[in-house]
DNA sequence: AAGATGTAATTCACATGTTAACTAAAAGAG
DNA sequence: CTCTTTTAGTTAACATGTGAATTACATCTT
């Protein structure tokens, strides 16, 4: 087996597609002055509830030392709360505030319109099988051996 | 439509998808002192050839700042040379040097060997079908309206 | 209870991503 | 030929990615 060219690896394919798609989502984000990242983080506890550190790093693929980071700067301006976990001193509970809830709602409807576009361009059926089929490569080998 | 959860929005597919193939790659770039970017760059010049800055940012798809402290660094390492454009004092053609080629060359069989695998598990059809999708969607989402 | 081990989170150091501003050089308009 | 505009590349400022070291706390062991 030859090496993939650049042209045509599936990292290169994979970070370009990915760039492709949020350049859509760019100017919303900066228009509300909120990182991709902080906006990861909000949309994660928003949906799943208060989380604590690590399970929020994992279901938002961010890793500690930048969540700590975001953490602090969601903090600040009042986005999410901390709440220390009793019985352990280590970890707190994350949980999105009013103002959090109220800043997703905001996006919620330019969002949906620009996933929307994205389908029509692509395809529906073109785009759950895509997805399909990252899952199941996500799922290869993120498996042990 | 409903705005996609964060289990199953593209571009958070598409990012994992990205780790989980990267993570293969790490160490042998970390043993060889060597970023994912800095890799890139060195592939794209041996690939093609000399390439003024511009063009190799697009061909690696690395933005303008980051390719000129990536240059930069390679250069230093004696990885790369660069030459200036005759009757055109802005661009310069950057150019793979031996000691360049010879890494990439030394680390080629690993690479091939680590595709090869990841195709074995996930299936080499597979693979080239998500390689498809992958371009068409970059084509749909990348052209102007 | 004291020490060894393990875990959650942070901090550090450095590289890259991202946008905006800036510099130098080239090309175009008058 | 001078002024304006465009283009290539860099610099600046700040956020995140990444791996290693560190801190604070829990848990285990004896």
């Amino acid at each position: 087996m030859l090496p993939p060219s650049t042209r045509r690896s599936l990292p290169m394919a994979l970070l370009r597609a990915r760039e492709v798609i949020m350049a859509h989502f760019r100017p919303m984000l900066a228009r509300h002055d909120i990182t991709e990242q902080q906006w990861r983080v909000l949309r994660v506890l928003a949906e799943t509830g208060p989380l604590e550190a690590t399970e929020l790093a994992n279901r938002a693929s961010i890793l500690p030392p930048s969540l700590t980071r975001i953490i602090k700067a969601l903090d600040e301006r009042e986005f999410i709360t901390r709440n220390k976990v009793k019985d352990d001193g280590r970890r707190a509970l994350l949980a999105i505030s009013p103002a959090g809830v109220a800043l997703i709602e905001e996006l919620a409807p330019e969002r949906t319109a620009i996933y929307d576009a994205i389908e029509k361009r692509y395809g529906a059926a073109q785009h759950e099988r895509l997805l399909d089929m990252l899952e199941s490569l996500i799922e290869s080998e993120s498996a042990p051996d």
